[in-house]
DNA sequence: GCGAAATTCTGCAACGATGTATGGCAGGAA
DNA sequence: TTCCTGCCATACATCGTTGCAGAATTTCGC
């Protein structure tokens, strides 16, 4: 049986509450009882209990962390930020592995899950801003990415739009003209993906480029996808001299396609991505993309969410931050002087 | 204020420990009674306070998992299924990441955040045997990965020497007679570093070829340390025709390396791995390497961690558990016939 | 139709911490 | 001297659940 208040406090010869005071930071405690009760506790090699405390405390010192699949890079590595950067602030990331799954996401909202944790980093792909509002519980909720762009929520993401068409710029200027896009998705344009096509269009526009359908390519942001998708474009005839993956695997997964079919990158076609995952530097050849800024995004999603436990942070409106970016110009797409 | 086990009680009108038993599957209960609970409960929509459960039950029903990074794609992947294979059996997983820091391992092993679970997963990179066995509480506790080898401990891993020699072999069969090994670990022997590595001389043995060790460069297992040990070794002059990386991440970063030099791949240089990361198949070249069986080591793992923590599994005798692995062939080290 | 056994349900006391209310004891003001 | 205020410590109730022991009811064998 593990050491208790109670034997803390037989020890020191003090009531339970005093160590409760101690341990809490009570501000008056005469030095010699807050160092008999010190003592004690080392002595006897005390532990609070932390499930005792959450059950009277009503908080967990955990945050939830909702995503599809940890084991894609971008979100890899964003949790591995996120966790962090809340061990800095004294709190816990319990993640929950969604695999874009509705049903998934509702549990996450309100089931087990979202007791046991104070605070929910959300990024949510299937379901929408409505059903979220109606199943939010008290507890504080960010979310991230931009599926969903809501007043009623705050929301932390990048310059989605302006990152890819300042990608999509660098590639005109590149010289290329039939740009590719593999990972739309068609049916959402508030997600990451629509914004990013939004951007495309937009860098287009503005070069007086027309947009071409033929050259969108929609699918799941899987790097087999990107392989498949650039297969499929090939094998249909279309013509394009530049392919942009809508995020960092799927411009890997083409690319791979792409030299397996003997086209040469980026002489033939060259190759964008978007995350800048760890990866992108050590392809061969190395993936231009872009860096979205990932360490504040981890940064900043956290600071807000537990400003909101906490209630250091006004309610009633809600936050939009937006991560600033970086193009990473490398050799799949480089700079023509 | 939630919906508690009294509010359902009244609703249904019988007594509290009714309601509890009806939710914990007690076998006597009369088939109406049980479903006058089951109303109460959805009609108020009652969840049961997890944080009161473990308080007084003392299990969490949560898993923890300590390893150095989250951002790696071998521990990426890992924690992936993990979670996966946990959550089809009832249980979460709460992921500390060490950064191999040996504070943060005995931390994990005593602090709150083995109170927080009901066993553990462990990566142990630094501590030791000893220490483990000193600090280890009456929670089960299961190794992975293979820096201790101990009869005091359950562990899951794989067969490191041999699918090291079966590489070292595939190489070797290519005609290759100058492999470099990148990710030695030199102070470790029991490690995956140090089995890995005598994988590789018993096949240069058998083969009666000398080892040399001109061309075993140390380092930690990050991609750009295997750049950076790749640009070493062509610096200094010493002959290579084959390069192993204890891990995909060094083998990629080297090949990365290799051909930012000018050096073809495989055809000057072939290049091999372990561990069969996802991005492995769709590098340029694809990368040959050892696939370890995750699937199989996540199942194993948290099936054994699980019945030891319910009791099933037989206590006073550890098991050691190897799963298998499979040569995986691709185009930076081909079959050469 | 009786006692024993099986079934069904209940009340009480924990699990280990914290919030509230309050009780002493100084020392200074009245 | 009396009263009040500020400091320090305490007792008790409480968070929501489950284990234990036992009460009440039914079933069953003979």
């Amino acid at each position: 049986m593990a050491v208790t208040m109670n034997d803390v406090a037989r020890a020191a010869g003090v009531s339970l509450k005093t160590v409760s005071n101690v341990l809490n930071d009570y501000e008056f405690i005469r030095p010699a009882t807050k160092k008999r009760v010190q003592d004690a506790i080392a002595e006897l090699g005390y532990e609070a209990n932390l499930t005792a405390r959450s059950l009277r405390s009503g908080k967990t010192r955990m945050l939830g962390l909702v995503l599809s699949d940890l084991s894609a890079p971008y979100y890899a590595e964003l949790a591995s930020r996120l966790m962090k950067a809340a061990s800095r602030r004294g709190y816990r990331v319990l993640v929950e592995q969604s695999d874009a799954a509705g049903e998934v996401e509702l549990n996450a909202l309100q089931g087990p899950f979202r007791q046991l944790t104070d605070g929910l980093l959300f990024t949510p792909l299937v379901i929408d801003a409505d059903t979220i509002a109606a199943r939010l519980g008290k507890k504080p909720l960010v979310l991230l990415g931009e599926h969903i762009l809501d007043p009623r929520f705050d929301l932390v993401t990048m310059k989605n739009g302006e990152a890819a068409a300042a990608l999509t710029a660098h590639l005109l200027a590149g010289g290329r003209r039939r740009i590719a896009v593999i990972g739309a998705h068609p049916d959402e344009s508030a997600g990451s993906a629509g914004l990013r096509l939004n951007g495309y269009r937009k860098a287009l526009d503005e070069a007086g480029i027309p947009f071409d359908p033929a050259l969108i390519a929609p699918c799941d942001w899987r790097r087999d996808n990107g392989a498949a998708a650039v297969a499929g474009l090939l094998d249909s005839g279309v013509e394009f001299d530049a392919v942009f993956g809508l995020n960092d695997v799927l411009a890997l997964g083409a690319m791979h396609e792409l030299l397996i079919r003997g086209v040469q990158v980026p002489r033939d076609v060259a190759v964008a991505g978007f995350d800048d995952i760890d990866e992108a530097r050590f392809a061969s050849p190395s993936l231009t993309t872009v860096s979205p800024g990932m360490e504040e995004i981890a940064e900043r999603s956290i600071s807000l969410l537990i400003d909101r436990i906490e209630g250091r942070e006004a309610e009633g409106q809600a936050a939009h931050i937006e991560a600033g970016f970086q193009l990473e110009v490398r050799e799949s797409a480089p700079q023509v002087s």
